[in-house]
DNA sequence: ACCCCAATCTAAGCGCCGTTTAGAATCTAA
DNA sequence: TTAGATTCTAAACGGCGCTTAGATTGGGGT
């Protein structure tokens, strides 16, 4: 992992730190990560990253935001190539849980505000708006629709943005692996049937 | 909070730790959580805990143990004083935000495995299972009374368990509260009506 | 071509952290 | 009373986040 240069100057630190992180994360967990250790990675001494964040947390926060942006194209592809506005909501939760799969190091940051939330880097705090922004419009798409209740999207809203949440932790965390292979199947495959759950409780509900 | 004693062993040391941790992390934050800090909270030295747990993850450990045990005594009463399965599925889910509230200490800990993970207290493994159990109990319920549909309880198990997961950690970390803020509404209610939707959504459910 | 300056990196050091070790103080039981 | 186990302190180790001072480099103006 740990890089070598030729010059001095290392060119481009920043994205190299920020590579470096997630790779880590990915590699031996949250609890291994230090600044320290993703310089040494990098190939740089403890004190290079200070020339390009101001401490720790706002290089977790770049990471976060970064995230972030990755998580929203996912979802709004997702979005936009289902047939309709409630297989959206099902597409968009089984991209929540596909993204976490593929930059699983990305939503450590992201599920982690203690770690990432700096006042250095405004924009962390509202990175994660316009997925809600998304999630909000498609829960009203399918008001309209019929395939959702009508009055106030907010509890739907707020429903599936946890759901998507709490899959992705019980994920990352341990304990959803573990009682997958208990039961024979698969985090995604679990979360097929719970997205398939969602979609025919709401499209088959009395009026 | 530091505490003074009058002779030189300190008499409930264990607990005494276990106590001003929780009491720290509601305080001022997990990020603020060191051992040290703890120790000088219950006024003893930094090397007094090694002879209470084995290193600091037993401590918190411990602390996500304690946790466990007491949401499940919420849950478990929650489910009884239900009338109805599908009522006490929705009970479970308001107990489980409502230990949120009361206990955010110790549900910090229970969310953050790269902490709480123990190899030294193997019981943490399977600190949660029971509260699974209750959960998985209680879809059986709803199948037998038809609010939920027959065939495997898993995808309902594992959406209400993410659910509730989702919930306490929006909440924890602070879009929750920010959002229900420029919402004008308080995450109980949130949860109360999330919780209405599910009902009403199995409830109401087509064959 | 030169030089100067800003940007980028290293080296060294601060205090705090988790953890270990040695030893002092205290409780318990014979 | 006293021997031994228990519980604490004191001191030390390396690693951490972060700061400061100084070395190295690349680019822009003359």
């Amino acid at each position: 992992m740990p890089q070598t240069r030729a010059s001095y100057h290392h060119g481009g630190l920043r994205d190299a730190l920020l590579a470096a992180c997630v790779a880590l994360i990915e590699a031996e967990g949250i609890g291994a990560v230090s600044l320290r250790r993703v310089a040494r990675d990098a190939g740089v001494s403890p004190g290079a990253p200070y020339h390009h964040f101001p401490d720790r947390s706002a290089l977790f926060a770049a990471i976060a935001v970064q995230g972030h942006q990755l998580l929203l194209e996912r979802l709004r592809a997702a979005r936009e190539a289902a047939p309709t506005a409630v297989r959206g909501l099902g597409a968009i939760l089984e991209a929540y849980v596909a993204f976490a799969r593929e930059h699983p190091g990305h939503l450590h940051l992201m599920l982690r505000s203690e770690l990432s939330a700096s006042p250095q880097v405004p924009e962390a705090a509202h990175a994660g708006e316009a997925a809600i922004q998304l999630l909000t419009e498609t829960v009203q798409d399918c008001q309209r629709e019929g395939s959702a209740p009508a009055g106030d999207p907010e509890p739907l809203v707020a429903a599936v943005w946890a759901l998507a949440i709490g899959i992705v932790t019980l994920w990352l965390d341990g304990p959803l692996e573990g009682r997958c292979v208990q039961l024979g199947t698969t985090p995604e495959a679990l979360t097929a049937r719970i997205t398939a759950l969602l979609e025919s409780l709401l499209a088959g509900r009395a009026a």
